[in-house]
DNA sequence: ACACTTCCGAGAGCACTGCTCTTGACACGG
DNA sequence: CCGTGTCAAGAGCAGTGCTCTCGGAAGTGT
């Protein structure tokens, strides 16, 4: 119990779940996560089907590590895009979107695992709560270093209609809430609807277009 | 062939194919795209699963017929709430986000199949592509019908980003398409990520950020 | 060193899926 | 009235998630 050195029954079972982790990151980057097969997980593993359910309770277990998996990466490649950026707080911003879509475009299928629709019947657990909010964290810290003093804040009972715990969370003024949350809203729904194919014979020059909006974003949390 | 009066035989081929699909409705509102299983309609409708084969050829060309059906049950709804509101432009826009956002509210697992994450190794094929714009048409209507001169045009290079048949078809300024483009996704972004859990513990007060986001969505295009 | 407990992989099996193919019955048109 | 074309049914294939049992191996306490 708990022991510090880890013993080689230990040792073993971490080597094989991250066996099995990384055989169903290659077969949800294939097939998708609605397609993706525990049994071909295991096959690709060398197990027998039932032997990976001493790792994994079920295949859902397996996709909300995944999920989780997918979150902490995107958020990272947020939180490293910004520490890569040295220019002003509105250069940091585009940065930032400009790692997501990135990020996007590299991983559609893990993408589509945490901002798609939910795989049916699966409900996401609160162990994602977490990690779903670092992108939002990393743009509401640019958006309050950068701030300038902006006369159109929204009517109080707007402010009011999210949660203090974001504000909190991120650090931001409350009544910049609502185009945070609109901003960040924006950022995912652009960049899904473009890996979804909406996109398609609308939008011809992605990258102008993308950079547009963030700016455009940008100018609406109050950046110069 | 071609005859214009039906006979007996087309007739019950119509009622049989009517049947299945009001039957894969209710599956899909059940359990979801992913988990809409072809047997189980056909149970559903008192055929064997091979029957149903005569009708559909795969399981993939139901969902296109469900995903083209979807596209324009909320195109008409929001054609619907155009046509209801009789107030200035602005309050015409607000009213159609607000007829999309209750249409997805009623329809979340319709709304899930057209703008979730592609049903896995399913290609959306073009005769979905007119019915998905019908919500545009409607917005980029509005939009033109009330707009203030606008001194905020884009720079010309990302004017030229959006397709021009998009502007044409819309009807509306070219200047106007990126802003345009920016409102469609942020309304079915916000939709989204509401139906999707994506607010849970962010926003409290759902209609009221709603409603703030179509209005400032409405600015954006030009809207007084 | 031996016994005991815990863990792990394999295999069989259940109920389900999409899809194919064959077979027999029915309705329609010449 | 009889050939033709359409239809539903059934069996079957390969695959799925998941459960259960069983034998062996690894670790633990005496």
């Amino acid at each position: 119990m708990l022991s510090v050195v880890p013993t080689a029954r230990e040792r073993a079972r971490a080597r094989t779940t991250e066996a099995i982790l990384a055989a169903a990151r290659t077969q949800l980057a294939e097939v998708g996560a609605a397609a993706l097969s525990l049994r071909a997980v295991a096959r690709e593993v060398g197990l027998v089907s039932s032997a990976v359910y001493r790792y994994f309770p079920s295949r859902d277990e397996l996709l909300t590590t995944l999920i989780i998996e997918a979150y902490d990466a995107v958020g990272e490649a947020a939180e490293a895009a910004r520490a890569a950026a040295d220019g002003t707080a509105r250069e940091s911003w585009v940065a930032v979107w400009r790692a997501v879509r990135a990020w996007a475009q590299a991983h559609p299928a893990q993408y589509a695992l945490i901002y798609g629709s939910p795989v049916p019947g699966y409900a996401a657990p609160p162990d994602t709560l977490p990690a779903a909010g670092r992108v939002g964290v990393v743009l509401g810290a640019i958006a309050t270093e950068g701030r300038a003093d902006d006369p159109s804040d929204p009517a109080d009972h707007v402010v009011a209609a999210i949660a203090p715990d974001v504000s909190a969370t991120l650090g931001v003024d409350p009544r910049l809430g609502p185009a945070a949350v609109s901003a960040w809203t924006l950022l995912f729904g652009t960049v899904g609807f473009e890996l979804f194919g909406q996109y398609e014979n609308v939008v011809l020059d992605r990258e102008t277009y993308f950079d547009h909006v963030a700016g455009a974003a940008a100018t609406a949390v109050g950046l110069p």
